[in-house]
DNA sequence: TATTCCTGCCAC
DNA sequence: AAACGTGGCAGGAATA
């Protein structure tokens, strides 16, 4: 809509026509046809084309006086010493591309405040006689590396990767303006600099592809055009962090958490990052190869009894399936619809079996050995730590998602030679944090009494011993889901359909639930009422806020955008104060890690995993622990963590164990 | 061929 | 009657 809009605005101002008419077989013009949704949308490619141009034109002339282009060893030594007498700068970079272990830099932009210089300095590959030499890029290593000068940066991870690939370490960055947007605002459509710029400076900026095409190379960029584009970059970096600092000042709790949270775990999800995972390509290959022959035999089967084209097709799945069950679906979910079907038909209980292992072939086991990086040999996940709006990790884009790995997936990866995984998992680490929001006294008494809430619970629901509803048993795992989900509103009819039970039993157990545990429901109440009158909660110590404005809509009868946002209120709360827990927590291990040599490997919600050499001891473990379960308290409620090691992660065992097995070898 | 939406499903 | 929350991604279908 906005390009038709955009088309429809420069035909009606006559800066663009319609197409020329085609031509018939005599060379004759065609009439005009209709005007089509796909000539506008040609006629918008022609006019983003005409724009880029004159954009590009306008901005090159109006290159402000102060953006500087720096093209001989002289002017950037000269450079270098006056930015060292700056307490804080904004830095960024150019490069040849994306790729953090294989790309390289082709400029670096300063803004030095006090001077009010915006400087970009060439180097090659860059496409232009001017460019300094690529070994120049060392001119700047006293000043990245320097404690002394802060820098602040708009996605400070990549540049720091960048200059890592010339032996540089970007220290002392104290602000992304990336990862504060997130604070100041999670809703944001987008976060990338010029929309930010666009947005909150007044300053309309287009992004680089809008500016120069999508598959545009920095280093072919005219070094006029470089300048103004990229010394508008730090330009604007230091605007927005003014804005920020601005807007981040009225909450100081938040400012707080901002610089004492995010910042350092910038390091550590950086050194994360590189870890990398080592995959065993050998097993993955054995054991695709042996889900790939059972996959084709079932599809050949279910193509042939079912009738269609493609059984991945729910289209043509639907209707083929539902006339040899006879019976209407109301759709294919595997869960909910399939499942109670299994026993009777045995084409269902095929089908279950087909999708089961084509999810895991085509989304784990036969990608994990592609996405191994030719220069490390390791797979590398990306991790962002503002993923999720309510402040947690998420895990993915062009890297690979280390957060929803199922267990058979999970025997991919190994650690090095030498090394073994060291893992700790927060125990019902949510529910502690409700029983320390609620301060509801069947919580507080269980958890201070050694209690897991989860088994107490199912062993009521199911009637079997406490003993008999541990660690790892289906009905422990069952309760967890079931509890958080009351917890965060799930309905009667969705429990009843979780749980196999009727409605009215739902709607029981959902009554005995929080009769049994009032203060919870009182919490929740507060909580909406909270969300409902100012449009956000807060997080612990009000740390970060989660902005719900859909809340304070005023409503007559029921209005699913309301609801919703008074279900995500008492959840965020929960939700993001754990993951304050967790980041916390992160950045303390990453300075354990470091001082010992150990590396961060991956984190997971409420489990963050370390390499560590085989040989560590009991005294290494027993602080390993300390800082899970001291670094971010809950109250009064005490942490509780699990702790794992492996060799082939999620094929573990308890330092108890291992131990024993220690010196069982050893003797 | 490229992009986007939909359904379904993995994790916590 | 509409009812856990937070994500990422595969594969099909629709659209241009």
């Amino acid at each position: 809509m906005r390009k038709l809009r955009e088309v429809k605005r420069a035909m009606d101002a006559g800066l663009i026509g319609r197409e020329a008419p085609k031509c018939d077989k005599f060379g004759k013009p065609k009439a005009l046809g209709k005007f089509s949704k796909a000539e506008a949308i040609r006629l918008y490619a022609v006019l983003a084309g005409q724009q880029r141009e004159s954009k590009i034109e306008e901005l090159v002339t109006n290159t402000p006086s102060n953006y500087v282009l720096v093209t001989d060893e002289q002017s950037l030594r000269q450079v270098v010493a006056d930015a060292l007498k700056e307490p804080i700068i904004a830095v960024d970079t150019e490069t040849t591309g994306l790729d953090v272990y294989v790309d390289v830099i082709v400029g670096v932009s300063l803004t030095l405040p006090t001077q009010d210089k915006h400087y970009y300095i060439p180097f090659e590959p860059t496409q232009d006689e001017r460019a300094l030499p690529p070994e120049m890029v060392g001119e700047l290593k006293a000043l990245m590396e320097s404690q002394e000068v802060a820098k602040v940066l708009h996605n400070a991870l990549y540049d720091i990767a960048m200059f890592e690939r010339h032996g540089i370490k970007l220290n002392n960055v104290v602000w992304d303006t990336m990862s504060a947007m997130h604070v100041l605002n999670e809703n944001e459509a987008s976060y990338a600099l010029k929309n930010l710029a666009t947005t909150y400076l007044n300053e309309p900026s287009d992004t680089f592809s809008e500016l120069f095409g999508r598959d545009a190379k920095f280093a072919e960029v005219p070094l006029d055009v470089a300048l103004v584009y990229a010394a508008k970059d730090t330009d604007l970096t230091w605007r927005m962090y003014q804005f920020q600092l601005t807007h981040l000042s009225k909450m100081p709790t938040v400012l707080d958490y901002y610089r004492r949270v995010e910042v350092p775990l910038m390091y550590a999800v950086y050194d994360m990052e590189r870890t990398g995972f080592e995959i065993d390509v050998e097993y993955a290959a054995e054991y695709g190869a042996e889900m790939k022959v059972e996959i084709d035999s079932l599809e050949k089967e279910l193509t042939t009894e079912l009738n269609v084209e493609n059984i991945n097709s729910n289209q043509q799945l639907k209707p083929a399936l539902e006339a040899i069950i006879g019976e209407k679906l109301p759709n294919l979910d595997a869960k909910r619809t399939l499942k109670p079907l299994k026993k009777k038909h045995a084409i269902i209980a095929k089908l279950l079996r087909y999708r089961e292992l084509a999810k895991l072939y085509s989304t784990y086991i036969s990608v994990l050995p592609e996405k191994i990086h030719p220069v490390t040999g390791r797979l590398h996940a990306r991790f962002n730590p503002n993923g999720a709006r309510t402040g947690r990790f998420s895990s993915g884009g062009n890297g690979v998602n280390l957060q929803n790995q199922p267990h058979a997936a999970r025997r991919l990866f190994k650690a090095p030679d030498g090394c073994v995984i060291i893992g700790g998992d927060f125990s019902q680490q949510e529910v502690r944090c409700a029983a320390y929001f609620t301060n509801e006294p069947v919580l507080k008494i269980a958890y201070a009494e050694g209690k897991d809430v989860y088994s107490s619970l199912a062993s009521e629901f199911y009637g079997k011993p406490y003993e008999d509803c541990g660690d790892g048993t289906p009905e422990r795992k069952a309760m967890k889901v079931v509890v958080l989900a009351v917890m965060y509103g799930m309905g009667p009819g969705a429990l009843a359909d979780m749980l196999d039970i009727s409605m009215d039993e739902a709607k029981r157990f959902m009554a005995d639930f929080f009769a049994k545990m009032p203060r919870i429901q009182s919490w929740i109440n507060e909580t909406q009422a909270f969300t409902k009158k100012h449009g956000y909660v807060w997080m612990d110590g009000e740390q970060r806020k989660r902005r719900l404005p859909e809340a304070k809509r005023k409503t007559r009868g029921y209005d699913p955008e309301v609801s919703r946002a008074l279900r995500q209120g008492p959840n965020a709360q929960i939700q993001g104060t754990s993951a304050i827990q967790g980041k916390v927590t992160l950045i303390n291990l990453h300075e354990f890690c470091k001082r010992k040599g150990w590396q961060l490997f991956c984190v997971v919600h409420d489990e963050t995993l370390v390499l560590a050499p085989e040989d560590f001891t009991r005294e290494d473990l027993a602080e390993f622990e300390r800082i899970m379960l001291e670094s971010y308290t809950f109250g009064d409620v005490k942490n509780k963590t699990d702790i794992e090691i492996a060799r082939i992660w999620g094929e573990g065992m308890t330092p108890s164990e291992w131990f024993a097995k220690q010196k069982e070898e050893t003797e």
